[in-house]
DNA sequence: CTGGATCCGACATGATACTG
DNA sequence: CAGTATCATGTCGGATCCAG
C-alpha cells in the first residue's frame, strides 16, 4: 500500500481501473474543496484572507489543508509576493478552470433541487 | 442560508451558485456515491449483490449506508420483491437521473486528466 | 498576514460474524 | 440474497498556540 503523497485518503491505485468518475471523486471530495473553486471560478485570484471571509465557518487549518490538496492535484496556483505583510494570492490553474462547466452545472442543479 | 452584506461586494449569483454547490456537495459526498449513481445511470438497474461486485472494495456496511442516504436524498429508488431468495433492485429516481450531465462530464474530465 | 504544529473528539469507513 | 450488529481503526476537522 503505497502512501499517499498529498492529497487525499482515496488511494488511486484501482481507480483507474474502474472509471474517470473515480478520479474525479478523488480530487473534488472534501468538504470545501468545491466552493473552493467555485469562488476561485467567480473571482479569479483570491488571497488567503479573502477565501477564509467566504468560506465562513472554516478554520485556517483546513483552509491550509484543502489548497494545498488543490495544489497538488494541480487544480489551484499559489503566489506569494515578496512583501511585508506577506501577501499571498490563489487562482485557478487551467485544469482547475476546465472544471468550469461541470461547477457551473453542479451549482444550477443544487439551486434547483434545494427545496428547504 | 443566504445572508448577505448590505450591498454587493459579492454578487448575487456568486452566492446562489455557492449554496448550490455545497447542496448539491452535500448531496453527493461520500466516497462512492458517485460511484454508485454512475453505475445504475449506466444500467438502469442493479441488485444488491450486483453493485457490490462492481465496487471494488466497498463493505456491506457503507454500501447499505450509501445506499440508504441516496435514497433519503431522494436520487435512488429501492424495489423489493416479495420472494424467497429475496430479490432487491436499485434504480435511479428522476431526481437522480437529472444528474446524468453532471455524472458523464465528471467521468470525461476524470478520465482526461487522470495521468497515470 | 499567512501560515505551521499539536492535541483531541467526532465521524467515516472497514472486517467480520450473524440473521430472516 | 440482502441485509444487521458489533467491534476496530483511521481520517477529518476544530481549537489553540506559535512563527516569519
Amino acid at each position: 500500500m503505497r502512501k499517499q503523497s498529498s492529497t487525499n485518503t482515496i488511494n488511486k491505485e484501482h481507480i483507474e481501473s474502474n472509471c474517470g468518475i473515480a478520479y474525479t471523486n478523488s480530487v473534488l471530495n472534501g468538504r470545501w474543496k468545491l466552493n473552493i473553486l467555485a469562488f476561485l471560478l467567480d473571482e479569479e485570484k483570491l488571497r488567503y484572507s479573502e477565501l477564509k471571509t467566504r468560506l465562513i465557518g472554516i478554520s485556517e487549518r483546513m483552509l491550509i489543508a484543502q489548497l494545498k490538496e488543490l495544489q497538488a492535484d494541480g487544480l489551484v496556483h499559489r503566489n506569494s509576493y515578496p512583501e511585508v505583510p506577506p501577501r499571498v494570492e490563489y487562482s485557478l490553474t487551467p485544469k482547475g478552470k476546465s472544471l468550469e462547466k461541470i461547477l457551473i452545472q453542479m451549482a444550477e442543479w443544487g439551486t434547483k433541487n434545494n427545496q428547504n
